[in-house]
DNA sequence: TCAATTGTATCATTGTATGATACAACCTAG
DNA sequence: CTAGGTTGTATCATACAATGATACAATTGA
């Protein structure tokens, strides 16, 4: 189940990519299964179908889903890890990290609960460790 | 130091931005320094002086730092924490936490090094706790 | 085969980001 | 007190990105 929020500052088209990608990061949709139709998703959250296509199109150029024309877009399985340098890609990641707790600073969040918060969403993505 | 990369799909004063609240919630511009002249900020980052304008316009309804024509743009001391529900924010930041924690999955990161990860830039924030 | 279903391509419209340029407020040497 | 320099601001133009309307193409299945 896929919400966005039309009055949100970031693209339409960057909430859908960003909702899907988290579900198939946390598991709730798994490899094989199906997504919305384009018509169908776009029907429901009351934008244009050429939105969720595109959407669609650049999770398929992160090589997390297949689509084909006819038939759907599904998850696709254990992808082949693309071969990003690890430096750089703790570089992004460590800044994205960094401006998440720069705002929870300065919004007033006290340290411990930030924490309680970082340990919450990762056990939802590692469930098992 | 401000840097900023002109071809990161971000746009260039939402860098400067958040360059700048996190330098201010990482305590490395104190309250009382002055931020770079418009002019000189944007000579060294090369780009036009507006840009750099909007961003300090923008931290300045944000409460971070005062700015007098003439005298140029201050970091604000001890800021009064805006009426945001608290409600609403925690969940403002998850929301981000989770896109981070996702992103980190799927580009194959461990979660002993996400956890690295966020302890020492969370330190960077809190320093004595 | 043919209709329904699915994604794709094309074009127009709107809004945002950036930049060029001119203006206004402030400060300070003299 | 005044002139010139320094600082931020306002206005306008342009380029580009995001979204949408509409028509097209590939696949499926009765």
């Amino acid at each position: 189940m896929i919400r966005i929020d039309l009055n949100a500052p970031e693209p339409l088209g960057e909430q859908i990519r960003a909702e899907i990608r988290d579900a198939i990061a946390r598991g709730e949709t798994r490899p094989g299964e199906s997504l919305p139709t384009v018509r169908q998703l776009a029907a429901d959250l009351g934008i244009n179908l050429n939105t969720v296509a595109r959407a669609y199109r650049l999770l398929e150029s992160e090589g997390l889903v297949t689509t084909i024309r006819g038939r759907g877009t599904v998850v696709r399985s254990a992808r082949e890890t693309p071969g990003i340098a690890k430096r750089s890609l703790k570089d992004r990641i460590g800044r994205a990290m960094r401006q998440v707790i720069s705002d929870a600073r300065l919004a007033g969040l006290k340290r411990s609960e930030l924490e309680k918060l970082f340990a919450r969403e990762a056990s939802a993505v590692w469930p098992k460790e």
